[in-house]
Order: structure tokens, then sequence, then C-alpha cells
DNA sequence: ACTCAATCACTACATTTGTAGCGTTAAAAC
DNA sequence: GTTTTAACGCTACAAATGTAGTGATTGAGT
């Protein structure tokens, strides 16, 4: 799967919370930067065509939004497309940049070891 | 850094061969699918304007072009990027599905089992 | 030196993406 | 019931991206 940048920042807001409306994406996102309330309502607008968001209830007139697909499908998604595009080839700077580069927690440390023991056995 | 997908695979082509002209990657590129040469070159001069290309040397009136920084630079700024945007908080799914869906060797396992513990120490 | 083919530089244009305006309308407030 | 206001749907448009044409030019072959 591939989106655009906007798109995947409104539909990660929709996503995070069960429920939302168009306004409160809109005053979430404006929180951060200026940005128009129809700019954020188009997205929407576009993330509904592509059939990743539908309708699931109404306030009033007022929509109530949520994502089709769980947010964890589409990250591994967006993140299978970005491997095959950045590293094509060969994946081991990936996970070395990954490792070095990010701040972990010795849990997470501790977990990501446990999920390489699990992956040696197969 | 951000870059749009085709300058992203030219990019590649450019910076993986040390020496390549245009016709070179057009011909790499077009071998796995449809697209012109001036599509391609259009790409080199965008990169080439973006500074992230430059010419090298001449072979005839033909560029030899190269890349400016070296791939893994260049891929590491591409995935801090993807990270904030699609993994903006929890990096935890990030890792778990790129241990669960990566084919991964058994050296390449025990590679990563050693990058954490280093990194526990700190 | 002359012709030819390859490559160049430049321009152009369709599509996608980011961004916003606006008139309409239905709730909410009065 | 009338006014106000918030949200809607729709349209529009600029910028970025993908894609290609074309005429000019220069090095290569003869």
């Amino acid at each position: 799967m591939k989106l655009p940048d906007l798109e995947i920042e409104v539909l990660q807001h929709i996503s995070t919370a069960d429920t939302v409306t168009a306004p409160e994406v809109h005053k979430q996102i404006a929180a951060k930067r200026e940005i128009s309330y129809s700019a954020v309502k188009t997205i929407i607008d576009r993330l509904e065509k592509k059939d990743l968001v539908y309708r699931k209830a109404h306030v009033g007139r007022t929509a109530i939004y949520a994502a089709k697909m769980d947010q964890n499908s589409v990250q591994r998604s967006l993140l299978k497309e970005f491997i095959k595009k950045v590293f094509p080839q060969d994946k081991t700077p990936l996970f070395n940049t990954l490792i070095r580069d990010s701040s972990l927690t010795e849990q997470e440390i501790e977990y990501l070891k446990k999920l390489l023991e699990e992956k040696r056995g197969q």
C-alpha cells in the first residue's frame, strides 16, 4: 500500500482514537501546525473514497469516522512498501540503523531478543 | 529527508554503482518496466538540482554521475522520516513486524542479538 | 569532412497531493 | 419560530511528481 503523507497522518488520528469526528481530527492536527478545516476534511474524504475509512455513526449531522483496517495492518503494509523501496537488497543496514539509532528501553531490548530467539527456532 | 519514489529508485542505481551514465541508469530501470529515457534523465536532473548527485566526469559528452551522499546516509535519513511518520509513538510494532516478517539467516540473527547486547550496555 | 546515432537540455503536460474557499444546510441557541 | 453557527459537500487551484517529446549538438564511424 502507498499513501501520501497527509493521508497517513490523518489516518493515524482516526485509527488511534476509536471514534473521531472531522472537526476533532482537525483540532488535533491544528494544535501542531497551521491547517484549515477543509484541508483536513478533504483528506478524510479521500481516505473514505479509498475505502480506508468509513462513517461509523452520526452525532447530529456530524459524522463519526472509523478506520476500516486496524492500525497495525496499515503500518505493516506501509513498512513493506518502504523496505522494498529503500532497502531493496540487503536488509542488514536497516536493522543496523534501527537498533543503533533507536532509543530502546531495557524491556524492549529483552523483548526483541526473545523475538529473535523464537525466530531462530523456525 | 524526503524524496519521491522515482528519485529514490534512480538514486539507488547511482549510489550503488560507483560510476553510471544516464543511459545506463535508463537501461537498468527499463529492464524491469516500461520507461522512457527522458523520464529517467529528468529524474537525474532533479536529483542534480537537489544536490544529491553530481557529474563526476565525462566520456565524450556523456556525463558520469555519482551520488553526493553515501547510500547508507540516505537510507538512514529516509528511514528516520518514515518512522516519524508511520510509527510516531510506539516503535515496538515496528520491530515486531520487522523480525517476524523478515527472513533472517542464522548469522543475521546472531548479529542482531549482538547489537542488542551492545545497546544494553549504554 | 560528412553523416549518423546517441545523448543532451529544455519544455510540456497529466496526475497526484497539499491546501483552502464558499455557499448550503441542519442543529443548537435563543 | 427565527437566528446563528458549526459542519458539510463541493469546487478549485498551486505545487510536486511521473512521464515523455523534440530539436539541438557532438562525438563516432566512415
